[in-house]
DNA sequence: CATAAATAATACCGATTGGTATATATTTGC
DNA sequence: GCAAATATATACCAATCGGTATTATTTATG
């Protein structure tokens, strides 16, 4: 890796948080340079502008997100037991596993769906990735006969993101405990009725 | 109404939109400027700072979000027909009665759960106005016997809060019409179930 | 109609915004 | 180990940010 790359994740790493707890608007470029310890000419030097970082600073949150999830859901084996597995997830968003600042799609879609294209179009992907994702571990559960095999798999799959990130916007909001487990039990009992 | 509750009005109605549509990070004094005609000087002798703005206008919106909920929800006599006429609300979110921008609630949580408190507060106290009212239509439906009397009112009142927003979410970011029936035909199910 | 009080416009403030041209280090390949 | 290429820092830019003191203009009142 060239010093020139080694910087640009350097950077990323420093800074995809704050993008994802202050949003694209809320963060500066010296919201950038205090937490990486450069300086704006450098930053300038790896990313053409603001929104190159803040494009990159999503891709790395996500994949961040991805590898969440693709190391709880290898704990299962069925199907309907993986996506259960993502109610443990979005359960625990408050722990250091979380990307910190919540859901980078959810934030994203919110902030950027009136405003930045290029952004919303990130999340947009990233959401089309998850869904297809589903998608396919319905099916599988379908033909393992653990959900119903009239289950329309993207109808499903729209649900349980919807709960998800409705419900994370509720629990983050509210701070409650009791709402959190409320709507995960009430995901389970979705899923379960697939 | 004197002069200055006049023009208090009219600087909320002309920019209540922006902030809902932007963000309150997004919206510049001049934002405001442009959309009312009036000076910095003016907003400022209404207002004491941006932030009183911001948060006038999201009682504003909340308010109108509010009205068209009354209002649609008087077109029905049973406790599940109203909770049923949420669809019909969020589905056409794209028409001229749903507050530009989306929801106000939904927008600002994500916004403000971890940059501005006092918007935070607002946006937290008014889901759980909403979730009271749901709370109460649902207690109603159990004793009409509409509803299942082991249903949990407010394990239920937060499902149904969870997926319309996560669903609103989706279907604004996505803009496709087919995922928001879906979401809109899962919703309706769920009710059903209740 | 005159006057006082309330309201809005003007003109300004320092700080910060995103961004860039240029100079200085630091790597890298030979 | 020395050049050439690359990467980082410095110093600057105009524009805009939120905010305010002061002046001008309405508006209500006696």
């Amino acid at each position: 890796m060239s010093k020139a790359e080694q910087t640009k994740a350097f950077i990323l790493k420093n800074t995809a948080a704050i993008f994802n707890t202050k949003g694209f608007q809320g963060t500066s470029l010296s919201d950038l340079t205090i937490a990486t310890g450069l300086t704006k000419g450098s930053i300038y030097g790896n990313y053409a502008n603001k929104d190159e970082v803040a494009l990159a600073a999503f891709d790395y949150n996500f994949q961040k997100l991805e590898e969440l999830f693709t190391m709880q859901l290898a704990k299962h084996t069925t199907a309907k037991n993986k996506i259960l597995a993502y109610a443990d997830i979005y359960d625990g968003f408050t722990r250091a596993t979380f990307p910190e600042g919540g859901c980078p799609i959810l934030n994203t879609a919110i902030e950027a769906d009136d405003t930045h294209p290029a952004l919303k179009q990130k999340a947009a992907a990233a959401l089309n990735t998850w869904k297809n994702n589903l998608m396919l571990l319905i099916e599988k559960g379908k033909l393992d006969k653990e959900f119903n095999k009239n289950t329309d798999a993207e109808k499903a799959a729209l649900a349980i993101i919807a709960t998800l990130e409705g419900g994370l916007m509720i629990a983050k909001l509210m701070g409650k405990s009791t709402y959190r487990h409320a709507i995960i039990d009430n995901f389970k009992t979705m899923v379960n009725n697939f």
